[in-house]
DNA sequence: CGCGTTATTGATTAGTCTCAATTCAGGTGG
DNA sequence: CCACCTGAATTGAGACTAATCAATAACGCG
């Protein structure tokens, strides 16, 4: 239930220029013309995570936004005795963080080995209202993102165990499946797909290896998943 | 689990016109000057809902937009075979809709007497490119309506039913209570509060009468409910 | 190869859902 | 104004899902 490795990270200036940065086109950078890009550049600084390290922390006052680079991140709420949800996963070129506000209401954690390129709040907040684009950019994000945590809503408020790990599965293979029928590695512990789907690590596990008694996957051990059924998967998690 | 009245709303054309709307200040359109607000003022129309009438479906094509005026709507989606989610409630002055998307995730249903101003998406997404002050603004509201929606899925992935009611009744009364002290009028029935928290209807009704027997609550009748012990429910929703 | 962690499997329990029967409240028509 | 009617809410009994507790097995790493 608890992280395991809550050291700050540690901050790597880089050397990197925004102009051949991998996600540039796709995260909310994207907007920005040549000389926005350098203003930003000289703000942001590049930091690696490994996985466990926490990057916010619920409840701290908002002082960093950024963008991932690479790897995957969890962003997570907790209750007041310490029962977990994850709340979201991040992937490269997504942006975390709350700007415009106060405090960060979830914590922010790698589950792999990550690289964020991060700017202090206030900063990013003032860059962003002088730069429309960058507002824009992720206003459209943010709407998405909005949608998502909806969707997910459903499936907590109102999915069996059954459903719910299905979904999971259908939505993992989909954002991290390149080659369909190869085994996908799941950045993901029994513990945290509970925590994402509000399930008890028992609960998941019993389902996974029903799914593969049943036919609809195989598990080659070590967090791999290969998907054998789609259509049945798709069957269960359409409730 | 199905809609009462779903007949189509009435477009109402009001006379009425943005400069003297009574949402202005704490709406969207907060961030017009005068002309901007005359040029949207064109482009909307005002529409009446009577409780129970939709007025967005859930995954057609997203086609209108638009504010709160008065009285209260919630978002919904269902899942295959009918069980459905309320994945938000919206107040006065709140945005309603799906800019810059294809198509609507959650149904728009009003759960009391409602006004809304509405736009053609298509229109709206237009304006709002050409006006950053209200992408920025919508952009601020998306962020805190996510900021609720992960909260949200903190309670319906790892919150009992007790943990629950108690949530749902604090926000009620913080969101609607005026006189501390004074009865609210819920505006939900037990089954859209079921739907809301992602339990069965009959176990928010035990849950109700629990906390009523326990001194927590009084329950008038009709819908109503007293505050007695909030210190009480806030212990018991903190988990 | 052995140790610590993570995952699986089993037995039992608790919590919530489902089904069913009243009761209650609000609106309608006599 | 009251009796009736209808949908909503309450209450009860039982079934079932998923959580918890506990033990074993598999994995990853030094």
């Amino acid at each position: 239930m608890l992280q395991l490795a809550t050291s700050r990270p540690g901050a790597v200036p880089e050397s990197g220029r925004c102009t051949d940065c991998a996600v540039r086109a796709s995260a909310i950078c994207g907007s920005l013309d040549v000389p926005g890009l350098d203003e930003l550049s000289r703000m942001g600084r590049k930091v690696h995570l490994r996985p466990g390290q926490t990057l916010l922390w619920e409840g701290d006052e908002s002082v960093l936004v950024g963008n991932v680079l690479e790897g995957m991140l969890k962003l997570s709420t907790v209750t007041g005795d310490g029962r977990e949800q994850i709340v979201g996963i991040v992937f490269p070129s997504d942006f975390i963080g709350r700007p415009f506000g106060k405090d960060s209401h979830h914590s922010v954690t790698a589950l792999t080995e990550a690289r964020v390129c991060v700017f202090r709040r206030g900063a990013f907040d003032d860059f962003a209202g002088a730069h429309s684009g960058i507002e824009a950019a992720l206003l459209r994000r943010t709407l998405d993102e909005l949608d998502r945590a909806r969707r997910w809503m459903l499936l907590l408020g109102r999915m069996s165990a059954t459903e719910r790990v299905a979904s999971l599965l259908l939505e993992m293979i989909d954002r991290l499946g390149d080659t369909p029928g190869a085994p996908i590695s799941l950045p993901l512990s029994r513990q945290q797909m509970g925590d994402l789907l509000g399930l008890a690590i028992e609960t998941v596990s019993r389902t996974m290896t029903r799914f593969e008694r049943e036919g609809l996957i195989d598990l080659p051990g070590g967090r791999r998943v290969v998907l054998r059924d789609r259509p049945g998967l798709e069957r269960i998690a359409a409730g």
